[in-house]
Parts: structure tokens; C-alpha cells; sequence
DNA sequence: TAAACGTGGGA
DNA sequence: TTCCCAAGTTT
């Protein structure tokens, strides 16, 4: 708020020349991964696939931990036909552990759209892609270069940090009026005949050298023009936004294991919706206490989300197998918080799409509680 | 508009 | 250990 708004001048004070230096630096320090295709040829429909998986894949994602997902996806899943094609349930065991598995279900609502109403073509206006779910902002400026050629910015957290040093903006990036800037500032930079290749070079070089910490500004080909390299500080820009608090939240969950199996919980809305949990609760209701006075705490689990932590306790019944009637009531507490339960064979709880937190869970309890 | 939404790696 | 951060979108 004390950042007077900058005039355009100052947003030229770099010279016009950067985006050329950036293209050309680009051409040589380009890394060749997994979704890349060739530049210069029109991209093909399965191109435009891989883009955009591979683009779901990377939101609030590192390019390291997606590479994996976007090959076992593409292998399961070559093309919009076959994710159209595919439950919930498929998509969900080839997510799961990557994290924000909303997208899971958008991608696959978009291979649905495209399949039903775009006869299998992803289409090339962009005013349909505001039907579409997942695609917001950022993704429809890189489709809009990247397929069309349109001088649209991809503004993502790599675009935003580079701008924010080129121009010495220091933001923060929390401030809405920072990223709009951003925007306008790239709308006018955009060279027209590479408009695609801009931005991913933008994010390139954001991500292997204009780094958050310790940016590499000796290996930068914009060093010489970079507002926030001749301040000396670099790394002060852009502010960062001002940390939320993640309050700390006690659990009780649940190993209940019968001749029927083990039980699992899953709901449609909020924290890690559309995958199976072990029943947890964080506060026991007195029925929930009583019926599960013999458990036993067998050891804790901590996890981190983005906006709050979990300090799971695991509690396993006395002997294994036998949850003395207290399954019934567990199961009737979970349906009424609104929770879908179903009990599975221990050798299929490996197969079932579930969250990192519970597979932790899973690898605390003891060999004799699994099976 | 702000909060919700996962996870792993690096400092 | 703890904190920060990452190719954002939705409600």
C-alpha cells in the first residue's frame, strides 16, 4: 500500500530489449521434459492433451514432483477418449500423493466437456474455455499463446517473481493489485511472433535461475538490465505475502478392522474430499468415547497442510479383528457428519485412492493390525 | 475478496 | 525442527 502505483516509465526503464535477450537465452537453456513438444510446428490434438494434464499437473506444483504423475497418467490415459472414459475412482489412484486432488476431478470434467460437446477436440476459442472447469487465469493466457498465438500473459508465481526483480516491484505477492500489474506489464512486453515461448520462458528462468532464495543473477541473461540485481538485493523482491497461521488440530482416527474388513470413510466436499480416510474425529462424542473405551493409542502421526496441521492419534481395538460393536457406532456417527463408509479387504486398501496423511497412518500401525 | 485446497524439498 | 515455497483455481 506505501508503493505509490508505478508509472508505465518506470516499467520502461529496462529498455524494450529483454524479451529478445529472454527468447535467446530460452533457445539454449530450454530442458527437454516430459510434456515438451517441438517448438515451431502447430501443436497436434495429442499435443494440446499433454499440455494441458501436464499443465493440471504443475499447479502449486514443482515441475520434479509432477514428472512422474504426467508419464503413468499418459500411459493409462493417451487422450481425452480415455480419461472421458475413466471413473473417478482410476483417476483419483493415479493422483493420489501428488496433492489439491480437486484437479483430478476438473481435469477429468474437461475430458468429459471436450469429448461430449467438442467432439473430442479441445476447442481453440477461448470464450468456451470459461465452460470448462480448472482453467482459470494463468492456464488460459498459456493456451492462449501457446495455441493461438494471442499476446496473452501466463502469469504464474515464476512470472511474478522475475517482473517483480526486472522492475524492482516489491509487491507483495499477496497484493491483488501486484499480480494485475504483472499482467499488464507482460501484455506490453510479449513479443508477437513467440507469444508461447515467452512465457514459458519466463517460467523457465524463474524456476532454474531468478530463484526465490538465492537467485543466480550470475548466470542471468537479464542481469544487466535488472532493477533488483543493481539494488543488491535481489532476493527482497518481490515481498512475500504475510504467513497464515496453520492451527494445530488433535485426531483420533480409527483402525477398525472386522471379518468385514477395514473401514474407510470418504465425503464429497473439503479436506481431501473423494478419497478414502481412516474414520478420524476431532472431538469424540461421548457415545464415540464409550464404544471406544478399549482401543488402544498404538502411536501418532503429524502432518502439515497448506493452512492447517494434524496430529493424528491412532487407536487400534484390543485384539485384532474384533471391534466389539464399537464399528456400529462409529459408523453411524461418520453418516451423520455426512461421511460415505465401506469396508475393504486389507490387500485392497493399496489399491484404493487415499492421501499421503493416511497412508502414513498405514505405516505406522503394526504388520499384525494391517492384515 | 479471502479462504480453502496437499505435498515434498530446500534452507 | 520449522518455515518457506511451488507452472493456480474455485467458491
Amino acid at each position: 500500500m506505501e508503493e505509490a502505483k508505478l508509472p508505465p516509465s518506470d516499467a520502461r526503464s529496462v529498455g524494450p530489449d529483454w524479451p529478445k535477450t529472454l527468447l535467446a537465452w530460452y533457445a539454449a537453456h530450454r530442458r527437454p521434459l516430459p510434456w515438451r513438444t517441438p517448438e515451431g510446428a502447430p501443436p497436434s490434438e495429442a499435443d494440446v492433451y499433454r499440455t494441458v494434464v501436464s499443465e493440471f499437473l504443475l499447479m502449486r506444483t514443482r515441475v520434479r514432483a509432477a514428472e512422474g504423475y504426467f508419464r503413468r497418467f499418459l500411459e493409462r490415459f493417451p487422450g481425452w477418449d480415455e480419461l472421458a472414459r475413466a471413473s473417478e475412482e482410476e483417476v483419483l489412484r493415479l493422483w493420489q500423493g501428488i496433492g489439491f486432488y480437486r484437479r483430478a476431478a476438473y481435469l477429468r470434467g474437461l475430458a468429459r466437456a471436450v469429448v461430449e460437446r467438442h467432439g473430442g477436440r479441445f476447442p481453440r476459442d477461448p470464450r468456451a474455455w470459461d465452460e470448462l472447469p480448472g482453467i482459470g487465469p494463468y492456464l488460459s493466457g498459456l493456451l492462449a499463446s501457446k495455441l493461438l498465438g494471442l499476446p496473452e500473459p501466463a502469469v504464474d508465481g515464476n512470472a511474478q517473481r522475475v517482473v517483480a526483480r526486472l522492475f524492482a516491484w516489491e509487491g507483495p505477492k499477496d497484493d491483488p493489485g501486484f499480480v494485475r500489474r504483472v499482467r499488464e506489464v507482460l501484455r506490453a512486453y510479449i513479443p508477437s511472433e513467440s507469444t508461447g515461448t515467452f512465457n514459458e520462458a519466463l517460467m523457465e528462468l524463474g524456476e532454474t535461475v531468478c530463484t526465490p532464495r538465492a537467485p543466480r543473477c550470475l548466470e542471468c541473461p537479464l542481469q544487466d538490465v535488472c532493477a533488483a540485481r543493481r539494488s543488491g538485493e535481489p532476493a527482497r523482491y518481490p515481498r512475500p505475502a504475510t504467513p497464515k497461521p496453520r492451527p494445530l488440530e488433535q485426531r483420533d482416527v480409527f483402525f477398525c478392522r472386522t471379518e468385514d474388513g477395514v473401514l474407510l470413510a470418504r465425503r464429497d466436499a473439503g479436506l481431501l474430499a473423494r478419497l478414502w480416510h481412516f474414520p478420524h474425529f476431532a472431538s469424540l462424542s461421548e457415545q464415540v468415547e464409550n464404544c471406544c473405551a478399549e482401543f488402544v493409542l498404538v502411536g501418532t502421526v503429524e502432518h502439515a497442510f497448506t493452512h492447517r496441521r494434524w496430529l493424528l492419534r491412532l487407536r487400534v481395538p484390543p485384539v485384532p479383528g474384533a471391534c466389539g460393536g464399537a464399528e456400529k457406532v462409529l459408523v453411524r456417527f461418520l453418516v451423520k457428519d455426512g461421511w460415505e463408509t465401506r469396508w475393504f479387504p486389507p490387500e485392497e486398501l493399496a489399491r484404493v485412492p487415499m492421501p499421503r496423511v493416511f497412508r502414513k497412518v498405514e505405516e505406522r500401525l503394526a504388520p499384525e493390525w494391517r492384515s
